[in-house]
RNA sequence: GGGGGAUUAGCUCAGCUGGUUCAGAGCAUCUGCCUUACAAGCAGAGGGUCACUGGUUCGAACCCAGUAUCCCCCACCA
């Protein structure tokens, strides 16, 4: 036989892939004689490259999409890449930067010269890289958010929902993310837990209405200087703040009404510390008394709270913050520093004079952006928002009544928890990269929002009733959308349901079935998705939503290029093999964990795919001789009850999504009862034919096996389908049909009587194992047993898998024996010279021992009339089998002491 | 601060409605084997107070309460 003795995936696996394009087993279209199976991919970055991450969500989304087709599905596998706007603007910012080019040197229409010839150089890298894992999608549907057609869509639904009250523009505060210049919505914001200072900063006191007051500002740690700070104490009052930097924009002192020590600052005005600006003291029970000094700076343009004591006082704003995060000129001090260097600079010349009492370490949280990591600036701004309440109520409704199944269920807690405290969505980004919002200024400063600016201008006219509006008079909104404003969209858009809504496609393929993605990206995406399908469809988008985990290392640290703990996908797939690590992946994952990736595991996968490639390989090289008989019927039947039974069990897996559980269903049945149990079964003597039925069968069974591992491992379960039979030119195992359980006669007593010849089996090699004795030595096996019958069904198997010469039966075992009890029944290994009696003894002693515990213990319980009363007969029955059995096993023992 | 989840073998995890699937799986470990498909392998073995403390029950890994530890999500006390 020429085939190496391991399987080499590399040329195999570029063969296939291309194959199955050049055959267009992957393309999709309406078929109504077929149900539609439609994922659409979670469209990863267009300018990204393939990581773990994406492995291992893909790698789930080709297992159900692979086995949908089996199925005898259309089979929709949607591809895609997302726009991605701040990310891929930072980085094509960052790249002229490289280059010399400022982006503020730039038009818009230069930079989204630049940012497309980025594009079409990096974009799509990654899908090309998904096809080396062999992720069966429909490469002709392939879409891009920002393509004209899913534009249109956008523009579309814009309108739309501004045209139905949805969509508002308004002032507001808003995250404003300094690095990328841009808002961004709530959920763009992660909370970093960090070490900060507290300062506290007087700030004098200038009409006190009691002259000789007595309050005191908090005790002062610094007991040496407390005679100083009692006398300052009285002029001044102590405020606490993280942000030094922002009393510039401060307008107010705000104390509560209720607190004593506070009680005389009515009327007051304070002096802001250096820059000398008056601002009064106002009194609201919104502040704490306990916390800080009980004194809080009000800062409306730089805080949310402060914004709305501010709207509640009539306070002014002032804006001291630029857009890149530096100090402006109304700040009037440390005009053009950062705000952090800022901060340093103030608390250092407070310090000097005299207005700092003191400074103190303070657990703190701040706001980041999730893209850029900048601290983000609550900001006062004018932006566009949707309203989410009114969608929100419908979209939670679905998840709760399971029309969406989230899978594993604990998400539905948070999902809910999500939409019923849902805000505004803030959807403009003061970005380029990104499809450029509808609205249309007109020289009164009013706006019409339009799908294009010919309409934009009719609705002008119209509005203004001035005919002779230009379209040059229209001025289009600077900003572009969210991402998520096109990505909330793709399970429509992608099928065109948003220009042409009553199309083929959509009709077919909408709703799709299930959603792989991560959790993070839960109310991100998959709950405006829900949105939108609901409020655009009338119907969810889709049917389940699979929560993958994050991929981590073998510590448990999450992949990042830092810590360089991340391998790099292709040069697995290159060494491991696309279906090593497709499985190796899948072992460990189940729905909602996070996957601790280790490199045994893909090496288990790559061992796996060896045990398939040499169990053809000697099935391959068996000849058949018609004249043979069949000898192997107790084996044949046998694995075909495992078979079957393994059938039902995947398809249980599947069904509740429970991937890894499937794939060891069929890993176990390939390499313990395939394998180490049934090929050994039938295995000829070496260069011996086999019979002719055994060897069909054994065929048989192969094929099968290797449709069940097709959707885990694509590329040699195909390879070695051609290389079993010759096949006919669309017979691929991609394509084969899924197999269907059917249920043998007498299967219980198949597998029941298969057990007990194993078990025997078993007992033999252990004696070898004990005894030293080779694999091979032939040995003979006496049996005092009432079933007989067993053993001379089994002969064969026991005899083979046993190396036993000859079997016989006895009512007591040969003197120099080794023996071994299973059930009632005991069995003798006459093995002259190799016997230790005192061991023998101690070790049955040592069986009986633990047998009659275990007879006592069913005793006591049955002889509980309580539980006689109370349990149910099954188990009463079962109750009294189990004592049963120890009885025999205990009699059966006393026999093999006494004969010792 | 609010909410959710977890804790089972060295590791990663199953264990559905309380009782033979009840203490499991894979990996790892140990022992012996290069036995003509595979050493990327074969045969066998060991390993757990089911986090802790109580309770309910004839019976608890499973139900209830409390404790501890860990994880996740949400959150505007300066």
């Amino acid at each position: 036989m020429s085939l190496a003795t391991t399987y080499s995936p590399t040329d195999v696996e570029a063969k296939w892939y291309q194959r199955w394009q050049e055959q267009g087993f992957f393309k999709a279209k309406p078929n109504p004689k077929k149900k539609p199976y439609t994922v659409v991919i979670p469209p990863p970055n267009v300018t990204g490259v393939l990581h773990m991450g994406h492995m291992l969500n893909n790698t789930i989304q080709d297992v159900l999409v692979r086995r949908a087709r089996m199925q005898g599905k259309e089979a929709c596998w949607v591809p895609g890449t997302d726009h991605a706007s701040i990310a891929t603007e930072a980085k094509v910012v960052a790249l002229l930067k490289e280059q010399g080019i400022n982006k503020t040197d730039l038009t818009r229409e230069q930079f989204l010269s630049h940012a497309f010839e980025w594009k079409d150089k990096y974009g799509g890298i990654i899908l090309e890289q998904l096809k080396q894992l062999g992720a069966s999608c429909d490469w002709d549907r392939t879409r891009f958010t920002m393509e004209p057609d899913l534009t249109d869509a956008v523009l579309r639904v814009f309108v739309d929902l501004y045209n139905k009250g949805l969509i508002y523009r308004g002032v507001r505060m808003v995250n404003w993310d300094p690095e990328g210049r841009t808002a961004i919505s709530d959920e763009e914001v992660i909370a970093k837990d960090v070490q900060a200072k507290m300062y506290y900063l007087r700030y004098e006191i200038i009409e006190p209405r009691t002259q000789n007051s007595e309050f005191r500002s908090l005790e002062t740690e610094n007991a040496g200087q407390a005679s100083e700070f009692s006398v300052l104490n009285s002029k001044f009052l102590t405020v606490a703040t993280s942000r030094p930097e922002t009393i510039m924009a401060d307008v107010a002192v705000a104390v509560n009404p209720n607190d004593p020590r506070y009680a005389h600052l009515a009327g007051a005005q304070v002096r802001i510390p250096l820059l000398g600006r008056e601002i009064p003291v106002i009194f609201d029970e919104y502040v704490s008394v306990d916390f800080g000094t009980g004194a809080l700076k009000v800062t409306p343009a730089h805080d949310l709270n402060d914004y709305e004591l501010g709207v509640k006082h009539n306070l002014p704003v002032i804006d001291i913050l630029a857009d890149n995060g530096m100090l402006n000129e109304k700040a009037i001090l440390y005009v053009g520093q950062d705000r952090f260097a800022a901060r340093k600079q103030i608390a250092k010349d407070l310090q000097e004079a005299g207005l700092l009492e003191k400074i103190e370490e303070y657990a703190s949280i701040v706001q980041t952006s999730e893209r850029t990591k900048a601290v983000i600036e609550p900001k006062l701004s004018l932006q566009w928002f949707m309203k989410m309440e009114q969608m929100a109520k419908p979209a939670l409704d679905v998840v709760e009544n399971d029309t969406v199944r989230l899978h594993p269920p604990k998400f539905k807690n948070m999902y809910r928890a999500w939409m019923e405290n849902v805000r505004d969505w803030c959807i403009s980004r003061q970005l380029w990269w990104g499809q450029q919002i509808p609205a249309y200024y007109l020289p009164d400063g009013t706006f019409v929002v339009a799908l294009t600016a010919e309409d934009a201008l009719q609705q002008a006219i119209a509005q203004t009733g001035n005919a002779d509006l230009q379209l040059s008079d229209l001025r289009q909104d600077e900003d572009v959308l969210d991402t998520w404003f096109s990505s909330w969209l793709w399970p429509i858009s992608v099928f065109d349901g948003f220009k042409d809504p009553d199309n083929a496609d959509i009709n077919y393929f909408y709703p799709t079935n299930d959603l792989v993605t991560g959790p993070d990206i839960l109310f991100f995406w998959v709950a405006r998705m829900i949105m939108a399908g609901l409020e655009y469809r009338q119907e969810v988008p889709f049917k389940n939503v699979y929560l993958t985990g994050i991929v981590r290392d073998a510590q448990g640290r999450k992949m990042s290029k830092q810590l360089g703990n991340s391998p790099d996908p292709l040069d697995l797939i290159a060494q491991y093999g696309a279906d090593g690590v497709r499985t190796g992946m899948l072992f460990s994952a189940p729905a909602g964990n996070d996957l601790l990736y280790d490199v045994k595991l893909v090496e288990q996968g790559r061992n796996f795919s060896n045990k398939l490639w040499n169990a053809f390989r000697l099935v391959k090289g068996w000849e058949a001789d018609a004249a043979l008989p069949f000898v192997n019927e107790k084996a044949v039947t046998w694995f075909n009850a495992k078979l079957q039974a393994a059938i039902v069990e995947m398809d249980d897996h599947f069904e509740k999504f429970r991937m890894s559980d499937a794939l060891m269903t069929i890993y176990k049945l390939v390499w313990d009862d395939f394998c180490a149990q049934y090929l050994e079964m039938v295995k000829p003597t070496y260069q011996h034919p086999i019979d002719a039925e055994t060897l069909r069968h054994t065929t048989a069974y192969l094929e099968t096996l290797l449709k069940l591992l097709h959707p885990f491992m694509p590329f040699i379960t195909e390879e070695l389908w051609h290389e079993l039979a010759e096949r006919g030119p669309r017979d691929y195992v991609t394509v084969a049909p899924w197999p269907r359980a059917t249920a043998p006669a007498n299967s219980a007593e198949t597998l029941a009587s298969m057990d007990k010849a194993l078990a025997i089996v078993a007992g033999i090699r252990t004696v070898r194992n004990q005894k030293n004795l080779g694999p091979n030595k032939p040995l003979a096996l006496v049996a005092k047993t009432d079933d007989s019958q067993l053993l001379t069904d089994y002969d064969g198997i026991v005899r083979k898998l046993g190396s036993i010469s000859e079997v016989s039966f006895a009512d007591a075992g040969p003197a120099a024996s080794v023996s071994f009890v299973l059930g009632g029944s005991e069995f003798f290994i006459p093995l002259e010279g190799h016997i230790d009696l005192d061991a023998e003894r101690a070790r049955l002693e040592k069986e009986l021992e633990y047998a009659q515990g275990f007879r006592d213990s069913v005793q006591k319980k049955l002889g509980n009339e309580k539980f006689a009363q109370n349990a149910k007969p099954e188990v009463l029955e079962k109750e009294r089998q189990k004592l049963a059995d120890a009885e025999a096993k205990i009699a059966a023992l006393e026999q093999a002491l006494k004969g010792l």
